[in-house]
DNA sequence: AATGAATGAGCTTTCATTCAT
DNA sequence: GATGAATGAAAGCTCATTCAT
């Protein structure tokens, strides 16, 4: 039923409105679903309404229950998208970067900060459905997909790293420490979005790598 | 249902109904804090309701807005409530090391996963919490005060370690990878309670922190 | 929970509000029954709606759910109330006429057919509910205690009579043909109020009684 | 799903789809007709819906529609279908029986029983319908309709058979009385299909008759 | 101070009907 | 003629808040 990879920017894109009837129901599905990463975002899981979502989806009331069947339906498919538009990033990002694997490593926290990752939008997004897991446990699998699939890259990025350095680490630990911090980066960005620096986070990502790859980053 | 490490205060104590109008007061109030805790990390925000703060604290219907005026009220006296329930922890913390400033760091980061702070009741409550902050602004205070002490405690100490180790580091940059960490492994053990280890979780901080004092901490 | 046999003319007559919260409480529950009774025997089940009672009752929308917590208690309770009311009436008759058994095999005929059991509202409650028993098998205990309660007290009755008359009959069979006639004619009644006629249909009951006990009823 | 054992037309035939357009339209009629029935009798009125009798009818959302004006006119529709159906049933029955009339009441009742006139679907509809019939007072003439040619042919029967036994009776009584018994039957039936018993009911409503016409019906 | 019945706005969802394709 | 996406009014229900007792 949902397996609908729906391309950002093609004929669904939101700007114009598709002229067939298939086009059109895949184009107000997206409108529906974008709507709703927006409310949830500002509004947190506890403020977001069917009322909201039409609003900003500028769509009639029942269209939710013709595309979702249910507004549990709607927040757990918006979260399958919002997991496939997360992997598809960083997947481009291991595309791009055909050389060393230090600059994979760097470019996957690199993306992490970029503005299309880290904004107020999708963080907060993403941090609603999170703490919302136990009353909401259908969306478990999309959050923990979009956590393993990232683990699993850097652990395989890592494992290179280390036979090219030709010592011998203990790569989980960097790994979850890695993720720690991004997520932890995350909520001081989502907290304090205007003191927060890009910049300054990605340092702090890099002297934690240091401290186990001293050769290969630079303190 | 939910195990309850948070010790009370002395009067307060939920056990035994005091006697005098004051106590009684001050009793139920007690009471119903400790059952909105109890509601919000159970349901998170959005199914935190008067009727189950209600049925939790085992009083009458009404008693919420004599005691508190509003929901919001409620939530926000909850929140802190429970800031300074984790100031009080870190307080004892640093009193009780008063000797090498290594330890005392230590004891920091120790206490923070200790099952006193870091369980589901305290961790559920505080991400469900942060994550809801754009739509309840007035919780932004209480969940800061509590980022900011501990964030002054951490860097005092750093300069302390600094002078006796007679280095110059980043320090700032330090504390702020900490702190990070820290978040992230509280969101990692709140959506995989059965398989966070806290041992390695510490030693993953250790690991960050050789990197910028080699000597005082061991990888 | 529902043990409340309301009293018709007691303190919680509708026709003035009493004093007392209890008593307030008990007056608004059996305005919001009388209420329901008297939209089920007027729109059906199918258009039976909360909006209806309340209106019908005249008090909030939101009462509804305070005294029952769902529009299928409402009308289960409704049913109940209903089942007794018709049970305390045949109890009433059976009670009065203490003297031969004929006369009160005929007072339950005749109960059933006087105004107060056989007016368009009574009857269209029971019609309306029996027709839905399928998707609201909750009624059928209050439907079929109803019908039970009746049959075994004309079993009885027969069984008396027979003993009288020192005659032997298939009494079960004339009781269930009975019954049979008095739910027919209930219908004949609900489809044409105006046509009926109780006395006529009272004739055809006793004609059916006297090919079994043609000594003790007249054709 | 549920027995069917009314039988359907010709050309209008539900197992195979029909080449001509004409015949197309009739059988999509007819497919949504006897799903309009299913669904009556297994949820009632107030659980009939366009989309179950759509889903049972396996014909797409709008054609209900196009074929019927309104779902009104869509049970209307179906009650004259039932109607004449029933109507059918009896007229052959009536043209079997050429010798004897009583063999002609007795097959009409023997009919009333039979399991292609009392099963649940076809109590079912009836039952809904007619309970509902002061807020669908469009169905009335149908429900009507069913009866006064019943209740004519008996008639009929009973003067015959007055004439033949040169007695005088009141063929009235003893009709109405046959009508409420039956009535009171289909009733009991649809409440208790498993318990209800066919020939002791056909039993008792002969015992009724031989109040009358002694000497043509056995006790 | 404490109670809990009562309120009504707002929630999610259902559904008959419309209409462009 | 047939389709099914779209509509929006109305359904049942939840819930923070009020207030007479």
């Amino acid at each position: 039923m949902t397996n609908k990879p729906i391309k950002k920017h093609s004929i669904t894109h939101l700007s114009t409105k598709p002229k067939t009837r298939e086009d059109i129901k895949a184009w107000h599905r997206l409108k529906i679903i974008e709507a709703t990463i927006d409310v949830v975002s500002e509004y947190g899981l506890a403020g977001t309404t069917i009322s909201r979502v039409v609003e900003e989806a500028n769509v009639s009331r029942g269209m939710i229950n013709v595309h979702f069947s249910s507004k549990n339906r709607l927040l757990i498919e918006t979260a399958e998208y919002m997991g496939e538009l997360y992997t598809n990033i960083r997947k481009t990002v291991l595309l791009k970067q055909n050389d060393k694997c230090i600059d994979k490593i760097k470019a996957c926290i690199y993306s992490d900060f970029s503005e299309e990752v880290l904004n107020q939008r999708v963080v907060g997004f993403w941090l609603a459905l999170r703490s919302q897991v136990k009353s909401l446990p259908e969306i478990m699998p999309y959050v923990d997909t979009r956590d393993n699939f990232f683990k699993n890259d850097l652990l395989n990025l890592f494992k290179e790293l280390e036979t090219e350095a030709n010592e011998i680490n203990n790569i989980e630990m960097v790994v979850d420490g890695i993720m720690a911090m991004l997520e932890g980066f995350w909520f001081d960005y989502y907290l304090h979005p205007e003191e927060f620096d890009r910049a300054k986070a990605i340092d702090i990502v890099i002297l934690f790598l240091s401290a186990s790859f001293p050769s290969q980053f630079n303190k």
